[in-house]
DNA sequence: GTCCATGTTCTTTA
DNA sequence: CTAAAGAACATGGA
């Protein structure tokens, strides 16, 4: 569910509160959400202080005192909140902490998600493409360079760029005016550029909205996001473009359904 | 009952 | 061999 720009305002929302704070208690309802499997997350969480939450891609990255890190990654269904004590967890509740007298949830209904166990020597960058956000227009068109798949396609490959989603490949892509099965090997420097700024734009204005939420999504506050309804092409299919008043179409291409604007994103 | 979903990874195919 | 396509994962909502 979550891309860059939700993961972005989790991140933030959640550091505010538990950046310097002991986790005092662990409880883990789920062991298959955790990797590697047998690790003893509880004991390993235990009495730890967090100096540390940042995001890297579309995970949550913690640093705890030992040193040790972990990551949080959403899936599709994932939610990373802060719950009043008082309250009943929710179903699909597999992790319990409480950190600084916040208690801190993670609730997973479809468990693509989970947490992973990176210790002190793990690679938090292992399989991962640049930021888009720090990315330049001449490494992304090196990058897209070396493959033949279609464009939107490309963007989604974590290891070719690392946090951009099924809502933001779209949007940038026709903020670009970008074609989305364009073969990405094709793409001009020219397009390129423009795709490396619109990609720049479009998460920077998500992020200044606080993220989509078009079903689950919420920040640590459980605060939904604004940026849906700017949206320009995702989920619009059949209503008619913002710039030129065509019907917004959707097609699936690798699986994935896909919007743009027939008109303003041309083939060529 | 059917289809679809903001994601990733494993398997199959070319 | 490798890149790309397809299936699988699990649950809930329309």
């Amino acid at each position: 569910m979550p891309e860059l720009p939700e993961v972005q305002t989790i991140v933030d929302t959640l550091a505010d509160r538990l950046v310097g704070a002991r986790i005092e208690a662990v409880s883990l309802n789920r062991r298959d959400i955790v990797t590697p499997g047998d690790l003893d997350l509880v004991q390993l969480l235990m009495n730890q202080r967090i100096v540390r939450i940042w995001r890297r891609a579309k995970r949550v990255m913690v640093q705890l005192e030992s040193g040790d890190r972990f990551y949080v990654h959403l899936g599709m269904s994932g939610r990373l909140t802060i719950e009043p004590s008082d309250q009943n967890l929710r179903p699909h509740t597999h992790l319990v902490m409480v950190v600084g007298g916040h208690r801190v949830c993670f609730r997973d209904p479809r468990r693509f998600g989970g947490i992973w166990w990176l210790g002190r020597t793990g690679d938090e960058q292992a399989d991962l493409g640049p930021e888009p956000l720090d990315m330049q227009a001449g490494e992304l068109f090196d990058r897209l360079k070396k493959t033949r798949r279609a464009i939107k396609t490309a963007l989604l490959d974590q290891s070719l760029i690392a946090g951009l989603g099924n809502i933001y490949a779209d949007e940038s892509l026709f903020a670009a005016r970008i074609h989305p099965r364009r073969m990405a090997s094709r793409l001009t420097r020219d397009e390129v550029e423009r795709l490396n700024r619109a990609i720049k734009e479009v998460l920077n204005r998500a992020i200044k909205h606080r993220g989509s939420t078009l079903r689950d999504y919420v920040d640590a506050n459980g605060s939904r996001g604004g940026f849906q309804k700017l949206h320009r092409v995702y989920g619009r299919e059949g209503q008619p473009c913002l710039v030129c008043g065509a019907a917004i179409k959707k097609i699936i291409l690798g699986g994935r359904s896909t919007h743009f604007c027939a008109r303003c994103q041309k083939r060529k």
